[in-house]
DNA sequence: AGGCAGGTTCTTA
DNA sequence: TAAGAACCTGCC
């Protein structure tokens, strides 16, 4: 089906947002991006035009919600003040299209697990392969093999071997099988954390083996879209280092901190790439 | 070849 | 309560 978004909406800024680690870009330009037991091309036509390879059905059932086509982001933008802070206006208009997915809280917790201590194209590695060895089989499209998100018990049932091995998880091998095997157990139960505020759902989220403040953090942006919340990283510690001198103003940017983040986040990673930094 | 990376845990004071 | 070491792994 052809699709008209007059919102910001920018897949490759979204697929390098460091949000998503399923979404591949195909030689045509297109992207591949698994989520849930579905697999959907997409590609830009036009000026504010997309093609998707579903049909409306899906697309109303399923990934109006995935690309949170009900929330504004350009009116998100027009909230910064470029007077009083005129980095974050710098960054927002460079990153412009970079939206927050309503992605699946499960696969959120586990990514961001190991997504502890790594780049983002190791992230993608470990996570296909995990997919690979208990998720799902299926078949997209064009007729290709996908794997789905494999489901708690599935993890649990993976030996140390295996996620060390293939999934080369590391250390982290042992946070994975922890909050895997509570999570099948029931002991973890991501709807009711999902119930709680934002504070509360932090705390409890905080008090899974490997989860700390930025992972927790990651998982209520990304996993539960509290669009109000704002991790911390290396590189926003350098844009608050190099840019908010005198403070970063949280108050000032509620109830968006977390879309600020990742404008202030891309933009820092961009223009230090461009810089050779890193 | 040694340091470092998008972080957390565990130990020690 | 806070600082420091250790941890997988790949890359420079």
């Amino acid at each position: 089906m052809i699709l008209n978004i007059s919102d910001d909406f920018d897949l490759s800024r979204i697929a390098g947002s460091g949000q998503c680690f399923r979404w591949q870009r195909q030689s045509d330009e297109s992207y591949r991006i698994i989520h849930g037991q579905e697999c959907l091309y997409i590609r830009q036509t036009g000026a504010e035009q997309y093609e998707l390879d579903c049909s409306e059905d899906a697309f109303s059932r399923i990934w109006h919600a995935y690309f949170d086509l009900d929330t504004r982001y350009a009116q998100i933008r027009a909230r910064i003040d470029s007077m009083t802070d005129p980095y974050l206006a710098e960054a927002s208009e460079a990153e412009k299209g970079i939206r927050i997915l309503r992605q699946d809280p499960w696969e959120m917790v586990i990514s961001f697990i190991i997504s502890q201590n790594r780049s983002i194209p190791m992230i993608c590695q470990s996570i296909e392969a995990l997919c690979r060895l208990s998720g799902d089989a299926r078949q997209d499209q064009r007729g290709c093999l996908f794997y789905t998100f494999p489901v708690p018990a599935r993890i649990a049932a993976l030996s140390e071997a295996e996620l060390t091995g293939p999934c080369r998880l590391g250390y982290r091998w042992r946070y994975v099988q922890s909050v895997s095997r509570m999570a099948a157990s029931g002991e973890l139960n991501l709807k009711e954390i999902d119930s709680q505020p934002d504070d509360e759902a932090r705390r409890l989220l905080m008090s899974l083996y490997g989860v700390g403040e930025k992972v927790a953090d990651c998982i209520l942006l990304f996993g539960f879209h509290r669009l109000n919340t704002l991790p911390v990283d290396v590189w926003m510690k350098r844009v608050f280092r190099e840019h908010y001198i005198s403070g970063y103003d949280v108050t000032k940017h509620s109830p968006y901190n977390g879309v600020y983040q990742q404008y202030l986040f891309a933009h820092s990673r961009n223009s230090s790439i461009l810089h050779g930094k890193s």
